[in-house]
DNA sequence: AACTAATACATGTATATACATATAAATTAA
DNA sequence: TTAATTTATATGTATATACATGTATTAGTT
């Protein structure tokens, strides 16, 4: 769909701004697809999010900032993610035996679990959902970190 | 920022994974920087965005639905974003005559004004990002919309 | 006309973002 | 070694998203 349908509107001043509001858009609407599936897993998109941080560097354990140092929002609040998490218990909170300011988060057998299915569906999902082929992906890849380059 | 910094991860399954979760970095990415920009007039993004659809349409009136799907963020909860415009006194709420169901929203001399400080800002703020020209804006443009083709 | 269904909005709840502040532990400075 | 500073996390508050439910009004059906 063309981002004029989706918000009822032509009134860009030009391309470059046209473009800011189509990453916006796309990202919610990327999310949404991504949230529909993780539902019948009872997983947030954040939620799933730590949870796959969590996994690529399991079995090593991770503390709170190295989580939210990897999470794409980087304002998200990770301690009230993990609050969720464990309370499904699907990661444990421990006191780090070497710094003791540190909280550290491994992830629970059945986390593993639920991580695994809830991936394997993700992953099919966002597969049929791929129109861009790997030529055209590359190409947006590198317009995204062009639009970026002023980040500090 | 190449996106593997920004996330500190490397392992992509492919461009298209990488892809998407690029656009979902640079969506942050951008909101942040608006609202960075916002936080001087006391607006939020959101109520911002209400604010410029308002104008969009100005001086005809709009309702909450046509608010709503205008909106880029498509499950906004728009009563709730208009009772802060509206506590803030930058739009006014009045019933339709021709349909008692429908609230109508209406810009305010002081919302206009507001509108008009923070658009100057907002939009010499993203001058001096855009450091995309017009030609691969469209480009950018073109990839996101073929992303989202599958689109219902 | 009375009943049913649909529509528009408001409101409630859970979770998240954004940011400020509090608390405990570790590091550095005096 | 004590005091001050920094760091890591937790917690509080306002606003937002996501979705369910309630309520009033309109439209449609019998």
């Amino acid at each position: 769909m063309k981002l004029e349908q989706a918000i009822q509107s032509n009134k860009f001043k030009n391309e470059t701004q046209k473009a800011a509001l189509n990453v916006l858009y796309t990202a919610w609407w990327l999310k949404t697809s991504m949230s529909k599936g993780l539902k019948e897993f009872g997983l947030t998109h954040e939620q799933y999010n730590v949870l796959r941080i969590l996994k690529g560097k399991y079995p090593e354990q991770i503390c709170v900032r190295d989580i939210a140092c990897r999470m794409i929002e980087k304002n998200s609040n990770v301690p009230r993610i993990v609050d969720r998490l464990e309370i499904k218990k699907l990661v444990k909170r421990t006191t780090s035996q070497f710094d003791k300011r540190e909280t550290v988060i491994t992830l629970t057998q059945s986390g593993i679990l639920l991580l695994e299915a809830s991936t394997k569906s993700i992953d099919q999902n966002m597969e049929t959902l791929s129109v861009l082929n790997e030529t055209e992906s590359a190409q947006l890849n590198k317009l995204l970190e062009k639009m970026r380059s002023l980040e500090e």
